[in-house]
DNA sequence: CCATTATTTCCATTATTCTGGAATTATGGA
DNA sequence: TCCATAATTCCAGAATAATGGAAATAATGG
């Protein structure tokens, strides 16, 4: 992941309301969730939220599809793999004790539930 | 990590001149750097990249010591690791296998080298 | 077509962030 | 004390981001 890349997703996490989102976009899976649920679930006016959307989506974070009138946004998890990656790369590149185990111990913690549905 | 501060440190990364700064202290270890010498190496104003330093901080990512008239600064690192599960938990709490395997093949990659000095 | 629903775009207002000049504070040495 | 150095704070202008009303676009079902 480039620079510029990283600067991208790391401003579109870097708002309270996208943060909300980019979390129920991640707990929602590749199902993903309509943008129109989203506004509702998060408080939002569905225009607010739509340009929080397209600042997600410019970053690469999510993408979206139609399905009927509604669009459907989901999370591209290879660009946040790629993020976190940038982000353990400059952070621990060369000092991997400090990053070591943060990953597996979460892994291990979580005793592997399957795709819960959101509520609220 | 609260919500509110994982906002704060997102914010704090997501702006060019400071993630290039956020880099180099981390490449700088827990040595650390004068205020001015990151300032000549990053090209940017004394009192600017004082502000960026001003905000880094606030979000807690780094911390300061006087050393004489120097301030030198230094990542806390907790801090990191603290984001890192942040963006971990949210990203693969409900999905262990989409993380699982990043950190450890990084650390694989990376020959153990010690801290090298930083160039320019 | 037309009405309805879902979402986005346009646009103006407000709020926040970024930047750097000038003044200020803190330290150490003569 | 006086000077030079290192860094910060103060401040204001410029740039950017956030917000939401109103209009526009897109899809579906009659």
């Amino acid at each position: 992941m480039e620079f510029e890349d990283a600067t991208r997703a790391l401003a579109g996490l870097a708002q309270p309301t996208r943060l909300r989102l980019f979390r129920r976009l991640i707990a929602a899976g590749s199902a993903g969730q309509a943008a129109g649920e989203l506004a509702a679930a998060l408080g939002v006016p569905n225009n607010t939220l739509s340009s929080h959307l397209a600042c997600l989506k410019n970053a690469g974070l999510i993408g979206s599809r139609r399905d009927g009138r509604s669009i459907i946004y989901s999370v591209e998890i290879d660009a946040v793999r790629a993020l976190l990656g940038f982000l353990v790369d400059d952070c621990c590149g060369g000092r991997p004790e400090l990053c070591a185990g943060l990953v597996e111990s979460k892994v291990e913690s979580v005793p592997m539930q399957p795709n819960n549905e959101q509520r609220s």
